[in-house]
Order: C-alpha cells, then sequence, then structure tokens
DNA sequence: ACAAGCACTTGCAAAAGGCAAGAGCTCTAC
DNA sequence: GTAGAGCTCTTGCCTTTTGCAAGTGCTTGT
C-alpha cells in the first residue's frame, strides 16, 4: 500500500496512504486508550486482527513515526509500542470519527461517556488527553 | 468489505467499515470541494481510481447513505452524486486529516490557504461549509 | 444513421488479506 | 541446566480484493 509513489499530493491522499486501511487506526485507537501495548495486546482486541497482518501494520506505522518500540522494562521478550507525537497527533481525527459514529452509527455504552466529556469542552479534552500522552514520549 | 458481520461495536472500527478504505474517503473529498460529481469526474481525480473499484465504492457508500444519485439536469445519460446530511457530516474528519497532514506532510499551496480559513475559526468554518453544502440537499 | 460520450460490467492477472503452523527468542520452575 | 511456557514475529498456502483493459448498452449531438 504505502510502497511505491504516491498518488497526488492531496493531504487527504498522502494521509491514507499511511494509514488509510482497515486496521492502522485500530492500532493507535488501541494505543491511545491503552497508552502502550504489546503485540499480544493488539492481537486481543475484539476485531481480531491477523497476526502477519498486525506485524506489517506496525512496520508501516514505525517506519512513518507514528508508533515506536521499545523494550519491556520486566521481560526481554516482550516489546512495547507506543504512539509518537505524530501519532498522538491524530486524537482529533480519531474523536471526529468517534462523534460521527455517535450520531449516524449505534455505539456502546462506554464510548458515549467518553463523548459526553467531549462534547462538554472538546478543546480542553483534546489538550488533556493529549498531554496524558505526551507524558509518556520523556 | 462492509458485507458480512461487523467486526466489533466499537465506533471507529464500525466507521471504517463503511468509508475506510483507500478510495471512499476520496471520493468524499471530490465531493466536498465539487459539491456535486459524474461519474467520469471522480475518474478524473488525480489519484486515478480504476472504474470498477469506483463502481464499486459508489454502490456501498449510496448503500450506506453517504451519498445519493440524482440524475443529471441537461443529460439523461449523466448523474450526479451527491452528499448527504450524513456524508457532508464527515466534514470534520476531513478537516482534521488536512490539519494532520499539514503538520506532518508537505502539502500543496491551494490546501494551505483553505486551512488558513481553518485555522482563523474551525467552528465557524465547518458551520459555513456544511451550510453551502447542505442547501443543496433541497 | 453514425460517431462520440457516459456509466458502468466483465474477465483476467496481480496484490493484499486471512488462517494455521512454526521458528526463535526469553523467562520460570524444577 | 533443562523442560516448558509465553512472547514476537515469519512462513506457506489459500481466498478475497484490487487493478487494468476491453467491452456493453444507453444517450446525445451532427
Amino acid at each position: 500500500m504505502q510502497n511505491g509513489k504516491k498518488r497526488s499530493d492531496c493531504p487527504v491522499s498522502c494521509s491514507l496512504e499511511i494509514w488509510g486501511d482497515k486496521w492502522s487506526l485500530l492500532i493507535i485507537r488501541d494505543l491511545m486508550t491503552a497508552k502502550q501495548c504489546t503485540y499480544s495486546d493488539f492481537l486481543r482486541s475484539p476485531e481480531g486482527i491477523a497476526t502477519n497482518i498486525l506485524a506489517d501494520r506496525l512496520k508501516v506505522l514505525e517506519e512513518n513515526q507514528i508508533i515506536r518500540k521499545l523494550e519491556h522494562p520486566e521481560n526481554k521478550s516482550k516489546v512495547l509500542y507506543r504512539l509518537t507525537r505524530k501519532g498522538i497527533d491524530l486524537l482529533p481525527i480519531i474523536i471526529e470519527i468517534n462523534l460521527w459514529a455517535e450520531k449516524y452509527l449505534s455505539i456502546p455504552k462506554d464510548s458515549k461517556a467518553m463523548l459526553r466529556q467531549v462534547r462538554k469542552n472538546k478543546t480542553e479534552f483534546i489538550r488533556s488527553a493529549t498531554k496524558e500522552m505526551e507524558e509518556l514520549l520523556h
């Protein structure tokens, strides 16, 4: 998907070439809610990504500096994945997707609770959630 | 992609199942900038979507009521595609994608001009652009 | 009546996705 | 120190989706 030359200069098209597939934004969503995930955390997500696809997407996201790998503090055979600042800044997109979905699809209760916070003050919600995630960048 | 049962109840996942592929958001982008497009307008977009893929995506987007078909006023062999309100409401997502791309990718001059307007007052930009598109819903 | 334009469809090859099994590490228990 | 279990991927094989080229059927302009 992302190898080869880009289709156009359009910002939307270029963005989609990085994370515009069926899975990447779910990986990013997982990282936004959990702050950090191991490989098998991703595999446990309810959508059920296949392991080879996961490995591929993690590779692409890392190459594009959306996420980065770091070693697990207590187990050298585990790998931790975290968002970079570039990845963290995808939060507004994720939020707008949630808001759209809330309006037009049926969504679970816990998502609604989060969105109540968002609607109260979107800017502030994004600011504080971003700050929280950025603390892990150290 | 969208047939079969859904992967999960996650709002992001459900949304991606509708328009989360490499092409759908580009079709929506075209409709946001041009207000209405014919089939060959989409084919002329710089990304070069294949005609069978285009036909398939238009079908899925119409089934999900993101777009709708209407007949061309002056030529019965042409078909016009327009966004529904559900499609118009994807504008905030498109805007956030543009803002992210502006920050992290290199984007063309005309996109930057539009984004200057957005940054001046995002809420008002969305409000007025939405209103403009909604006028065509009649 | 003919050619050109338009919205698709079809057929076929290439690429991507999905599943199951396994490889190569590391840590734990004995 | 060796066996087993857990972890991150990789590999092979098959299915699905995508991409390309050509074609179909309708409409319109000349």
